[in-house]
DNA sequence: CTTTCATGTAGTTGATCTTCTACATTTCTC
DNA sequence: GAGAAATGTAGAAGATCAACTACATGAAAG
């Protein structure tokens, strides 16, 4: 079993890694500390299953995650996250992740979800399966932020936690003009038009 | 060494037990995964120190702390945080906590902040000395819009809502760099930075 | 399989904003 | 009541941003 885990926080792989190896006493088990060196080791060879953290420096783990289903469409990633807010959980599955596990199902669930990708299931958890289900009979039209793509969404994020234009730029190596290319299509998006409405809106449902 | 760790992620248990038996490898590592349980074993034997996290389910980290103190005051409190956000950072340490590790530091200070709190001293990082500077300067006990006077509060009101300085100018018949002058001191006396903030702070008191 | 639309990306240029500085008035403070 | 601090007010210059435009690519639609 070849396990590769991405995380930012050393502790967590550390934590992560000793959980697995009691599960799988013989399993390799890499580890990645950046979006970057994901990559790089899931291009150098090959793993049976990924686990990755979202929140990571540099490119977000979303990001990542469909560069790894670029260059490895059938290698199942599994998404955690150390946060409560699952409002990444529909984006990242339908970005192609095997599962994604919240702040809470990360020690008990991961064992399984391993389990279940292995067999090229999907692993869902009920807490997910319900926001799947809400989401199917809702319908995307009533949130607004839906619209967004995944970049979009990210800088939508960023500037209505009030990061300025060219601190995003910074930060995803863009230029400056790009984020503010996209702050227009998001405001025009979600029909808003100040920063102070995104953030308004963000806070409202517990983006940021 | 006694050392308590409290986390309600098994996984940071684990990776930090592991991390400080390489530094203390004769140490008595202690977990809890709650408050409650936490509060119990304070009770029930006595620590060299305990590195509790902010954020766990039912009674916060915070309250837990007050407990702590009340129970043994002398007893070091490390506060981590896997949050970036340092809000708590201050009122941390105004309850009692012998330091406050962020998301980045945890790794790398950990060892540290225990050698520090040993020796009855409290574990300051650069970033958290500076707060605390600006806060003593400007004690926040008081509500800290308190401190703007009328203009600057009417700024304040219409900056939160969205409102560019150059329309306030526009509405007031000021100078456009006035309203701006306004607009740095109001972020100065508020200690913010960002104009979302001031929309974030605005919306949680019904100011706007 | 081509047309169309969405997305990711940026340059140019004019608009807007910030920073630093400055200086009257007020308003505390001793 | 004199000195200090806060307040109201701006200008100049540089930093930052927005709007418009453009283009390549990929995805959806037909």
């Amino acid at each position: 079993m070849h396990i590769l885990i991405a995380d930012d926080h050393a502790i967590v792989r550390r934590g992560l890694k000793i959980l697995l190896l009691e599960e799988y006493p013989s399993a390799e088990i890499g580890e990645a500390s950046d979006a970057e060196s994901l990559i790089q080791e899931v291009i150098r060879k090959s793993w049976d299953v990924v686990i990755c953290d979202i929140s990571m420096p540099g490119r977000s783990g979303l990001d990542a995650l469909s560069q790894i289903k670029q260059i490895a469409p059938k290698l199942p990633v599994l998404i955690m996250s150390m946060y409560p807010e699952d409002q990444y959980a529909l984006r990242v599955l339908k970005t192609g992740a095997a599962g994604y596990l919240g702040k809470e199902t990360i020690h008990d669930d991961i064992v399984k979800a391993i389990q279940t990708v292995q067999l090229g299931k999907k692993f869902i958890t009920p807490a997910i399966a319900e926001k799947l289900a809400h989401a199917i009979e809702t319908d995307a039209t009533t949130q607004l932020h839906d619209k967004l793509s995944d970049r979009e969404f990210d800088v939508f994020k960023m500037i209505a936690s009030g990061k300025s234009v060219s601190e995003i730029a910074l930060q995803f190596s863009l230029s400056v003009t790009t984020v503010s290319t996209y702050r227009s299509r998001i405001l025009d998006k979600m029909n808003m038009k100040s920063n102070a409405d995104l953030t308004r809106y963000a806070l409202e449902r517990n983006l940021i």
